[in-house]
DNA sequence: TAAGTTGATGACAGTGACTGACATCGACTC
DNA sequence: GAGTCGATGTCAGTCACTGTCATCAACTTA
């Protein structure tokens, strides 16, 4: 066995959801986050640039995961047809992990400073699927409008999903139809 | 003469805004700001919640703007055009300040805090706006989704204002155009 | 196998954002 | 003239976050 014990990133990571559960995102310091995990507050702050950064260590891979399906779209795709698809798959890979889900998303809802970390990273899930259209050749601002309605669309999925039992991607397919519909004008 | 120099927030808010532009956000701290402005760090706390919101004062005034205008555009309006049109004009507003808008611009595109406030802060209207459309009787997702919609155009037409000199309203119809265009599907 | 290196952690002091409690004092009221 | 009020000042305290140096098991290399 090692000098410590080992995952000390999953083991604070894990504290801090279920303190932020207990007793709030404001009440919970990181010196007891890291004393649950068997750590110091020092450690806490090599593993994560600061006290909200802990609830979003996977959004990097669900990043990349979208990044990569819409990679794999094929050109044919209408553009926003293209980012539903990503985000369809990136919700199949959300609904295997419903329940952290729910109770990772009942903890940013009631705070404030964790909601606003939240909109950064959808912001920058936003650049990231624009600067892929582009790669394939849709200009601008057609792709950064596609990759923001894809967003919203995806953000009101989600928040239908977290309070009904629904399939997530059908949900998002349904949100972009609902899209379509609204902006189908004149 | 009264006991202290008048428009002490006002102070506040022109005293920040020019250092953060000088020295950068983190760069500057709320004891220097306060001493600018001829006060003490408490008196900035008890005018603004955080060192972030002395940016966003006037984001209130425009979220009213916004849904008055909203409340005043005849029914017979679809929900996306009538949302259009009260961004446009929240744009004539913000387009008579374009220095100070700029400026202000400036200072939050070099933080990664101060973009996650303006996020809210347009998160914030985003919400609103739906709420007023469900007064006027659109259900939702649509009233979210026209709302986000909405915001969506209007991030990307401020952009597009900051950089180019073109008419803000103007550009805030043709990103809706652009819109309308990549959503149109099947 | 002894010596050196590495990498994760601990210990500790320091800065700055933000808060609560109380004091001050000109303006305004009666 | 006494009392009240509202904006500000003063001061002590908490906590997020950072820089620096020490520790020590595992790994490397001669």
């Amino acid at each position: 066995m090692g000098r410590w014990e080992p995952d000390a990133r999953g083991r604070l990571e894990q504290a801090a959801l279920a303190l932020y559960g207990e007793r709030g995102f404001e009440q919970t310091t990181v010196a007891e986050i890291a004393a649950r995990a068997g750590l110091t507050e020092r450690t806490f702050f090599r593993h994560f640039a600061d006290k909200r950064e802990v609830l979003f260590a996977g959004a990097g891979s669900l990043q990349d995961l979208l990044v990569s399906t819409l990679d794999s779209t094929p050109d044919s795709a209408a553009p926003i047809d293209a980012i539903a698809a990503a985000l369809a798959a990136a919700g199949a890979r959300l609904q295997e992990r419903r329940e952290y889900a729910r109770q990772r998303q009942t903890v940013i809802a009631a705070n404030a400073e964790l909601q606003e970390r939240e909109l950064i990273k959808l912001a920058s899930l936003s650049a990231a699927l624009a600067d892929t259209l582009r790669r394939r050749g849709v200009t601008d601002p057609a792709a950064s409008l596609a990759a923001e309605a894809g967003i919203a669309v995806f953000r009101i999925a989600f928040e239908l999903w977290i309070n009904d039992q629904r399939d997530l991607p059908q949900l998002i397919r349904e949100s972009l139809d609902e899209l379509k519909a609204v902006t189908a004008g004149e």
